[in-house]
DNA sequence: TGTTGTTACGGAAAACGTAAATATT
DNA sequence: AATATTTACGTTTTCCGTAACAACA
């Protein structure tokens, strides 16, 4: 039994049981990958792969309590990595943060420009995707950190924490019906929206299901005629005139964004909230620690403090 | 990095930084421990040892944390052992029971004939010693299961079960003044009690605790002429006339130990609570689970299911 | 001075990559 | 036929034990 096959076995999995591509993942060949795999299984006395002849399909029971097992080993592995790297060199090191482009664009720079000062020598790498994407890279450890509207609270193995609330605004042309309604009523309401044609985010980002599932509860069926994952994009076509945009309210701002106003409907579609999530299990350098206190509200202390000290235990 | 170095320096830690004796109880070389260990350092850029000159005296801070990690990568290992041996070979294995001399020789033989019948392959071991001695074997994987009156609940690390009640009774000759106490007022107090010596357990051992705590609850002290860690010792010396017993009550049979009669004293000394423990994330064999259900009440359902669960997550 | 840890060295074992063979779709 | 896995084999590296050396107490 060696550090090698489990390595091997996480990776095999990773790469749906093709040991060719985990192979050139992991930069050696594929007959020391078969081999190591074929020694592993034998020393276990445990078949772990699912055989059609020679074809590997997938994992028998016993491999799947294996790969578990195996999982956490690794986990820990990557852990005594990153708590040596701490001690080494306190100060320095990499930080990933998966986000999506809201998050990149809005929230982060409130928090980066600080997070740089403190900590001048760690590289940091900001890398966007849907949610479900987050979430998987910060599972796969590809990520310390994952930031997101959706998804992140309900995956499992990972922990997350509140980070802000937010709600969407509604922006259009000054010279639109809707702005004219809230001008004249103070606000606007769901039949009215319904009427135009409307550009916002893409399935399952910043808050889009919240948006879906009011439409649906109140048996609209909105017009949505441009989806995107980025709010710069969606105000792009609302100026194009495709259509009134529905976006996260902190990624507008009157300065930059005229001609182009906002109209809030946070009463329409409720308060969303922003979440950042690490791997359940993990050890957080300092760096990371300290990121995530940041990007956090001061009420999340306790549930934060806990969160810090189940992953990095004293 | 490798399996070995963890090896190593779980046992290096476990004697005592000493490596002549850890390399010796790996039966390996001297010098291949301490290398290992030093690569080991070099390769996390981490000083592990505390060293003065040549001497290795303890652990670094992050040598500390090191070791914690380090354990739980062994644990792991150790659990893909037995849950490979549970699918390969599911009926045959080995069982470490460590208990106390009482649960030995009355408790234990209510269950392992059945447990025998169930499982005819896996041969038994009684590893017994003190509490402490118990919890100890449990936690470096020398026993799969622990049990005890004392000490168990509060070991952390473990994680135990209610596993009988269980009282104590006064053992002494049938022409004791203490025993025609009992047939005329048909109970003893613990101010008769203290009058005569006393002969019972060792400190630490089933339920003893509880008795001293009585009785300097009463300010009263008692005069244990003779302490043994074995109910048949004890019982031994009080036929000899050394004094009156107090042993557990499953430890006294009228049939067997005649001319002794007992006396019960359950209302002095309160109910005490037989424990079973397991290390705290250990995988448990299927029949170390069966064993675990038949030592164990039925009211204790919930909470062993609870347990079994969360140590063999499936 | 005995005990304990490190360094040096050499034989044995294993790790790994290339090439060839075999099976699957 | 093309893709994927296993077998074969030889080189290279690592492992590990003995012996010698160095330092603590």
């Amino acid at each position: 039994m060696n550090l090698q096959q489990f390595r091997f076995l996480r990776e095999v999995i990773r790469r749906n049981f093709n040991l060719t591509q985990a192979a050139n993942h992991l930069h050696t060949s594929q007959p020391g990958i078969s081999k190591a795999i074929m020694e592993f299984e034998s020393e276990l006395g445990v078949q772990i792969f699912e055989r059609h002849g020679k074809r590997i399909r997938g994992l028998t029971r016993p491999g799947a309590d294996v790969a578990k097992i195996v999982e956490r080993i690794n986990q820990e592995i990557e852990n005594l990595r990153r708590l040596s790297e701490d001690y080494a060199q306190h100060d320095a090191g990499r930080l990933v943060i998966a986000c999506t482009h809201t998050q990149a664009r809005y929230a982060l720079p409130k928090v980066i420009p600080m997070f740089r000062q403190q900590f001048p020598k760690v590289h940091l790498s900001l890398a966007e995707g849907s949610p479900t994407q987050i979430a998987e890279m910060v599972l796969n450890d590809e990520a310390d950190v994952g930031m997101a509207t959706e998804t992140l609270a309900k995956t499992p193995g990972l922990v997350s924490l509140a980070c802000y609330h937010w709600e969407h605004v509604l922006v259009c042309h000054a010279d639109h019906p809707l702005y004219a309604i809230y001008r004249s009523e103070g606000a606007v309401g769901l039949q009215d929206l319904v009427c135009y044609p409307i550009v916002t985010y893409d399935t399952a980002f910043s808050g889009r299901r919240q948006i879906d599932q009011v439409f649906s509860d109140h048996d609209l069926k909105p017009d949505i005629v441009l989806a995107a994952v980025d709010s710069d994009v969606i105000k792009t076509y609302v100026d194009l005139g495709l259509g009134v945009g529905i976006i996260a309210s902190v990624a507008f701002d009157p300065l930059h964004d005229s001609p182009l106003c906002s109209v809030p409907v946070g009463h329409l579609f409720g308060r969303q909230t922003a979440r950042l999530a690490v791997r359940q299990g993990a050890f957080l350098r300092d760096f990371v620690r300290t990121f995530i206190r940041m990007m956090t509200r001061q009420e999340e202390t306790d549930a934060l403090n806990k969160l810090l000290s189940q992953n990095n235990p004293d």
